[in-house]
DNA sequence: AATAATTTTTAGATTTGTCTAAATTTATTT
DNA sequence: AAATAAATTTAGACAAATCTAAAAATTATT
């Protein structure tokens, strides 16, 4: 099966927004794609026909087994570009989401392999999100909240939730990206606050909201 | 400026037909971007408003000088991704072309100008085709049909005019592609064929309709 | 449980790029 | 130069993806 831009872009923000609701609804998919509820409902019926989601008016919508299977081959191309931009380009990890959301669309999986050939299969994107192989499965690595770290042991970043331009400056002011090492000191209990080592920086203090957004392995 | 896939196909399509016609028709565009002489007019009108044809009803029209611009960044990214395509990722020379046509619509100019350090400023695609700089400036080559090429000297083919698939398969047989080494034994008057010693080759025979697409260099 | 607020869907319009059929212009024949 | 043929443009329609405004259904509130 061949989709369109937009009815791909759809499947792809229904598979992210269930990864974190449990009930994905209409005006979330609207934001999510940048358009009007309305439009969601249009685009709903016309992937429902396809089968590649399940929708009752009013009520619901799932991606069926062949929506999963689409989105993630998307999400797999979308990783593999971003891997490519990074580690062969030389592009910041912050620079590469705009140009792999429109590479992820082109059609060619004999293409998409090649480049997972290429690049070695990597297992992990350029922000620590694991890359599905060509059969959708990807690895699963054990992350915990900066929060939670246990104290004084060091940890490694490997994943950032919010990937806001704004929590991308804050990071980047940190020095903290994907592969950074680093230590809770202590922590504040009256505000949640964490005081991190990072590598080779002064030592700094996270906001909870900040942490909370950072995720470690080990 | 930013255009939709179907201008850019249109722009593209002008250019290289302007290379090979005096007057590019209405009829002609037409079947290039496979579609009808009406569509084709609607959409000339388009690149009038946005100044990139010149075009006068019934009579003419030609890039503009904008348009020529972009035309030779399209075929800058065309030519790059095949490269990338060929000897980055061992697709063969005759597989490229439809990937590359999704890939040149990818818009980011920081992309491809990596694209274009990553692969060390190649001057020539995998078809011999030159690839324009980022200036739109591209290299001219001397090139001989292999017609006319002087007996017994050593030439290298560095051009395939005709690159249906029709033509892609024979060359396959002949193990003749971009950068093969070959040269003219003799001619033959009667029907203008010629046979040509093809580097690892038995001696072969060329008929004139093949030799006449394939230019040499040297 | 009735009303109000919110969410979702429907109805009808818009834009882009396309089409067919008819009208117009240009080119070719006789 | 008039008639015919061919190419081009116009007019009107259609599909995809979107929008706004209104209607319908669901959820929350009093």
């Amino acid at each position: 099966m061949n989709f369109s831009v937009s009815e791909e872009n759809y499947i792809k923000s229904i598979y992210h927004l269930q990864a974190v609701h449990q009930q994905v609804t209409t005006t979330l998919l609207a934001e999510a794609v940048q358009t009007k509820a309305a439009s969601v409902t249009d685009m709903l019926k016309k992937l429902q026909v396809k089968k590649l989601v399940h929708y009752k008016p009013y009520k619901s919508f799932t991606l069926t087994e062949a929506g999963t299977k689409t989105a993630l081959e998307i999400i797999r191309k979308h990783r593999l570009w971003e891997y490519f931009l990074v580690n062969k380009l030389q592009f910041e990890w912050n620079e590469v989401h705009e140009i792999a959301e429109e590479l992820e669309h082109i059609s060619s999986r004999e293409l998409i392999n090649r480049l997972d050939g290429f690049l070695d299969h990597p297992a992990f994107d350029p922000h620590g999100d694991p890359i599905p192989n060509s059969k959708g499965k990807m690895a699963e690595l054990k992350q915990n909240n900066l929060i939670d770290l246990p104290l004084k042991k060091m940890a490694s970043v490997s994943l950032i939730k919010d990937q806001s331009n704004a929590m991308l400056d804050l990071l980047k002011h940190y020095k903290i990206s994907i592969g950074t090492k680093l230590k809770i000191n202590r922590r504040f209990e009256f505000d949640g606050s964490v005081e991190v080592k990072i590598d080779k920086m002064p030592d700094a203090i996270l906001s909870k909201q900040v942490a909370q957004n950072i995720y470690c392995t080990q």
